[in-house]
DNA sequence: CATGAATGAGTCTTCATTCAT
DNA sequence: CATGAATGAAGACTCATTCAT
């Protein structure tokens, strides 16, 4: 399939790196059939991004909907985010490290996408019901995700050697440090 | 100059949507002498990141030497990411940012660079010395340094309108908060 | 229907600028039709060009044979091509202005297409009965065919603004001046 | 040299269907080099006709100067025409048969250019003066030049086979006759 | 038969690198 | 040494043609 032997490939060597020779010799699909479903490289990044951030979207209100109170919410998040990296690496890689600003002009950045917005308003509301430290809710955000995201960038890179699945709730506990009463 | 002219435009661009021919005429520098200097673009990039990442250290050691409790260290090094970031994004982004596995496959990876090697030794020598939690010091130093580098990402990306020189002493709290006993 | 879409197409940007998608979206025939009535894109533009020239042939025949002295009978083609001219400029156009040589390499050019040696034999016998001036038949006939021609192509590429059945009269004693005794 | 191997491939072959690999082998010009003369394929044929044009114009001023009539200046201009047919056939054919619309959007086409509306201005005198028949002095100025222009192309096209400077005088006689009082 | 998705050779163009000056 | 014109391999993309449905 192109879209998954492209973002393999993007994630492996970057945008500019992966030429389209590459990935028609990977995804067995002609260049001529990709260039009929995309209309060209940057369309095909873009569409990549796109369902990889939608697929992480509906798998995170799955999980976030069903969770009561802000830790509950966020060690939810936490979990999905660890599992997805643990198995679906180039997914996750693809959300956090490639320089979407090589490809991609009018998409939100990550960083504003559902996800992250969610993550601010709970943490934003944790903040009203007392659950949260007072504080920047906007910091306090970045500051719990922070230690996720890095934690999730340090697997992939394969510096971290044990799953995410394990430690997991070790780097929860530390983020929820960060933000708790 | 070359490097600080290639630095600012692989920071802008990525690596290889920047040409030669766009760093002669932003440095000012012929072609030849480029290729006198430097064996190849990728060796270019090689030595920008090195002397990014040596100006880093040196900067880093200095203050840090001066610290002497663990905190006082660990602070140390998150103002000294802060001013870095605010005085000169170039230099930051280059190192936070920039995809190398693009161009660098002998060089470490900057995780594994002296200082956030020293990092990581601060962290086990405070939970030894009992004044940071005991755990996974790995884990904490991710913990600690995900923080920081998480604001600085998004600071970069302008998404965090604020100075860091101004709300970094929160980030430090909560940064602090994932190790402190 | 095809043939009239592929010409007008032929035309407006010239045989090797029309791709045949372009021409499937503007006949509303299918790739695979468009390949079972032609062997090749080639064979398209020729079959165009055959069909052009007959039906201009045809009408040639019908008019120049109701006619009875040579000044008549080249008033007739003149005429007929002023019409073709103002009622159907693709035809004239594809007759006239396209580069055959990028696609037809067996068939006869326009200059040696029956109507253009018509016109030669019609001036020959002319010149016989003493009702042109003596010379060379062919130069007398390349002569009156170029005064009517070039008001052609000039009306085509929107040089000359009146229609050229307002002003063929004009243009008819300029030619016929060049050959009358 | 590129702008005459281009000129002769574009003349046989006609814009589109002349790569620049074929313009490379023909000229002996490497890709880079021609792309670091012109922008762009369409750029060097715009080039092929300015230089083509200009040189042209240049040999009808100084012909045209030194002539005093109506007549002799038409006839400097006609066999200024022949000759360049019959000494540099490519120069000629590049203005009269190539369809300039494929590649050149904003230059003047070849009836405007200077050589032409001289031609007219020419004629517009001539009947001023008498020397002419009166009547539309653009008609005029398209039958005379339209006698000529037909001879070059079927010239050009291998139809003519006595070199034009050969046939030329009964040519002029001919377009003389269209316009003569 | 008709369709149009798929093919891949070939197009224009860029750019890392070299080398004559 | 420094220069920058020249090289040509490789990239994104198009389109004439085929063939499974």
């Amino acid at each position: 399939m192109v879209l998954r032997a492209a973002r393999k490939l993007f994630v492996e060597k970057g945008y500019h790196a992966v030429s389209i020779p590459a990935i028609v010799k990977d995804s067995g699909v002609s260049t001529g059939a990709i260039y009929s479903y995309f209309s060209s490289k940057e369309d095909l990044a873009k569409q990549v991004y796109e369902q990889t951030l939608d697929h992480f979207e509906a798998r995170f209100i799955e999980r976030v909907s069903s969770s009561s109170n802000t830790y509950e919410k966020l060690r939810a998040f936490a979990r999905l985010v660890f599992e997805v990296t643990e198995d679906d690496p180039d997914a996750m890689e693809y959300m956090v490290s490639i320089r979407h600003e090589e490809f991609i002009t009018d998409a939100v950045p990550l960083c504003y996408s559902e996800p992250f917005r969610w993550i601010q308003q709970i943490v934003a509301e944790g903040i009203e019901k007392g659950e949260l430290k007072t504080g920047d809710y906007f910091l306090s955000a970045v500051s719990f995700t922070g230690v996720i995201i890095r934690a999730v960038e340090l697997r992939l890179s394969g510096v971290v050697k044990e799953s995410l699945l394990e430690v997991g709730d070790e780097l929860i506990t530390n983020a929820w440090a960060t933000i708790k009463v």
